[in-house]
DNA sequence: CATCAATAGTTGACATGACAATCATTGTCT
DNA sequence: AGACAATGATTGTCATGTCAACTATTGATG
């Protein structure tokens, strides 16, 4: 990153009153993050879907026939198994995705998803794949491109000195997860 | 897959095969929203006070000795009345507030922060407002600015046509907030 | 003054999220 | 084989977040 001339921070200095431009930047990822979520739960709900089951949903498509394993979804979602289970009851009794106790190791319960499951999903992968519906589409791409990369960065300072869990690499399927520790 | 990275952006490319720049926005802003969270919710754990809790708090030491309505609190966080109701519930059986009914307008309810809520602030206040402890502390200040903008960008471009509510002046008191509608 | 809409909070019901504890199976070690 | 740690899921419990419905007041109106 080279240098950026002082006026632009002179500028923002002057329009914000907070402590530190780090507590600033942190404010502004957790109301965007916030914004972002109910423009998509607003997005799903007419569909009677939350974001986390459709979360689920994507990854069992990407899963296939032979399904996943619960715990296996939690990890890619990074969400703790109980969720993941409970997220699974409920999906199951919508009818879309099912459950089978895996004959070689019968501690391992596999969900797959349902014809319906792929059948809602194709009904909502449009509309929220075309980001137009989902905003963002007005900035510029390289304006884009620079906000991931400063997010990347902010998520790296964040996390210091973990041991780095295996960085999931985020698949075809997955569109949303969430952060741990 | 030995496609050796020259830029950064190939980099990204590599470990990211998303469909649009804006749809890797979208989770890099979810991801790293919850990184923050999860980071600050760990910072506060110890003292055994949750995100939100901290956050009425902070807003009720900004109001004074007045205290303020249930539903301005709420308004502030932007977030609905219940759940306002029930922190506050949760945060006056540690005595952290207490809340008097409005002798003017019997409807009304003041919580008021308390000593005790007062004290637990003060501990709090450094850990957090060092954001040496929630990272970012590691970016450049340009960078930061940058990252302010174009999330500020980002939030413009997600809330198109609203009405566009009054936009809450951010106070001193307040730390984090929600969107809505 | 009696009726009623609006306002401020609260309660009820349900979906998440996080943790601790528990159950069933496997794998290991002796 | 028999005991036990490790693994995969699930259940229990608590804090939130959301929506709908309800209570208590206030204020406005005829």
């Amino acid at each position: 990153m080279e240098a950026v001339p002082s006026s632009l921070q002179a500028e923002i200095q002057q329009t914000t009153p907070f402590r530190s431009l780090s507590e600033e930047a942190i404010l502004s990822i957790l109301r965007t993050a916030d914004l972002v979520r109910t423009a998509i739960t607003d997005l799903l709900a007419p569909a009677g879907i939350t974001m986390q089951q459709y979360n689920v949903l994507r990854i069992l498509r990407g899963a296939g026939e032979a399904g996943l394993p619960t715990l296996a979804i939690g990890d890619r979602m990074i969400e703790s198994a109980p969720g993941i289970t409970r997220l699974l009851d409920r999906m199951e009794a919508k009818s879309w995705v099912s459950r089978t106790r895996c004959k070689i190791d019968r501690r391992v319960v596999h969900a797959r998803i349902s014809t319906e499951g792929l059948r809602l999903l194709d009904n909502l992968d449009q509309p929220l794949r075309s980001s137009t519906a989902l905003g963002l589409s007005g900035m510029e791409e390289s304006a884009l491109g620079q906000l991931i990369q400063l997010l990347a960065a902010a998520r790296q300072s964040i996390q210091p000195g973990e041991p780095a869990a295996p960085r999931q690499t985020a698949k075809d399927e997955e569109f949303a997860s969430k952060a741990r520790n």
